[in-house]
DNA sequence: AGACTTTATCCAAAGGATGAACATACCCTG
DNA sequence: CAGGGTATGTTCATCCTTTGGATAAAGTCT
């Protein structure tokens, strides 16, 4: 879709770059007349050119202005941040995300924890909390454990992505979280369930669905399930399984679970789930498959939800 | 409370700060008209323009209203914390934080993820980080666990509270976390140990005592705090270990870890640490007792970089 | 020829400022 | 307990600013 010519970089016309960026045209030639970003060069006869950079120059402010800064203002944030760092405009022909990605990756590689907070804030303007998560921070986690698994980054490294990239996530899932809650959803990690990104993952997803979410926390037992069950009548639970498990052992584990959220819809995803979908079936579970489609696991929940419904009319 | 967030100062039109901070637009005008707080720049055409720490300062203001105290009171009270917040523990609300503590533990009690939140965003503007830590959050986490000794309060409950709070408390380290580091301090929690709320605190001190803290998080095992230490040459490790181990097993572990530090200066705390003072001695670290003021382990741990300075001078 | 771009001008809706007035709720005093 | 005063949040009327989008006339690409 990008000509990836060598050189000087790829260059959009005006068109182009609001379908990239999702800003009318009118409005970046309002935003350039008015506040100077960007400032595209011109062919000889004066049509816009613009690069690379200066289409990740109008993701930034538009990502600004969706959080409720007046454009204006979201310009001039925008041009101290030019200004500060001339050399963003990187000449690969990648996207702003890989690029986030890369600069994450290539922190932790250089085991530079103020580098690693400066990649990781900047990712944080690309864009909904939801696009930011899975676009930089998971591919980047991804990556960085694919890394250390071949022997190239250390535990401690692996740690410390690990806590960034965590608290990071933890702050976009607090910007976005609803203040009046439609719907809850309640989501937790398995008894002996350490990792928690993927559960904030599913978080950003529900949340971007229209639920409130309550989150429990790693190494969430059973009980709890029900304690909060019958507190919250959350709409939903959601269960995250990193970890592999013997069939029998996860059988028995995930059958107290079931029990704990009674009629509630539940799903589970993650590693440790992957393989048993014909169990979490006969439970009543949704499983929801690794590179699958979010959206599809959520059309079977909202179809247990109306069949629930139908039978609370029933009864 | 620096807000360091959005790097270059972001600023905030009337509406937005009304939707951050939950306080009316007019409000806001009515406050600045009678107490002068706070004091947005404005623009040439005499728009109010809020800095992050204007809208930090209208939040204080709502959390203590929130909390019963009169508007222009709250505001005389606000107006001392943002003079003289830098080093002192300011304190003319002298029960806000126990009254804030015990809105959290309330609303934990109810089981209220709602009412949580609230309280805890209102208590992070009742001071200084490690004010609101020491005051407000330790001592609320240490009832909610005895509550749930006590049958009280169930898993999930104690699940959620250690969720929200342990965001918060991170939130507040991101906050305070210096931009040019002096030295840095290494916090790790030993292997097998998942509670990270005391690593939180004892980072917070640090913060305090001028140090940069790189936080490898929970279950870190001794190889990853070797690799750490030959790429960071931090000036410290702080290790925590909540759980108790009997005598042996953790001589085994605690020798590993003093083995990975090397001649780094290293403090351990934790109730699984308390009653190894012999050992800890022997292999060279120093004990962070419970209830011990923090001061002398600072103490301790200055006289150790001193000798170690000296040492590194002779050689 | 037809689809795009450019500049310039204009417009209307949304958002802000200001000052004054209101409506409560609270406190003190008689 | 009644009554007066104060503190405080909210509303109104009026005028100004910002901002996205529309239109027109002319130039440029393919």
């Amino acid at each position: 879709m990008k000509p990836v010519s060598n050189g000087p970089s790829a260059q959009y016309r005006i068109q182009a770059v609001a379908r990239l960026s999702g800003v009318p045209a009118p409005t970046l030639r309002a935003w350039e007349r008015r506040y100077g970003i960007p400032s595209p060069q011109r062919t000889e006869s004066s049509y816009r050119l613009y690069t690379e950079a200066d289409v990740d120059l109008v993701r930034r402010l538009k990502a600004l202005c969706d959080q409720g800064m007046a454009p204006s203002q979201a310009a001039e944030v925008v041009r101290r941040i030019a200004e500060a760092e001339p050399t963003t405009t990187v000449d690969l022909p990648t996207d702003a995300w890989q690029v986030a990605a890369g600069q994450i990756i290539d922190a932790v590689q250089r085991f530079d924890p103020t580098a690693l907070e400066m990649a990781v804030q900047r990712s944080m303007l690309l864009g909904s909390a939801r696009t930011i998560f899975d676009k930089v921070f998971a591919p980047a986690l991804r990556r960085i454990g694919d890394e250390w698994h071949a022997g190239h980054l250390s535990i401690a490294q692996e740690h410390m992505a690990s806590e960034y990239l965590g608290n990071a996530t933890r702050e976009l899932l607090r910007l976005v979280q609803p203040t009046a809650p439609l719907r809850t959803v309640v989501l937790a990690c398995v008894a002996g369930e350490y990792h928690v990104m993927a559960l904030y993952g599913t978080a950003l997803h529900f949340v971007q669905w229209g639920y409130r979410v309550v989150i429990l926390g790693v190494d969430t037992p059973a009980e709890a399930l029900a304690d909060s069950v019958a507190s919250l009548h959350p709409h939903a639970i959601g269960l995250s399984a990193t970890q592999a498990h013997p069939k029998e052992q996860f059988a028995q584990l995930l059958t107290r679970y079931a029990d704990a959220v009674g009629t509630t819809p539940w799903v589970i995803g993650g590693h440790g789930a992957n393989q048993h979908g014909a169990l979490i079936n006969r439970l009543g579970g949704i499983l929801a498959r690794q590179g699958q489609d979010p959206e599809a696991v959520r059309d079977a929940l909202e179809t247990r939800l109306r069949e629930r419904r139908i039978e609370a009319a029933g009864a």
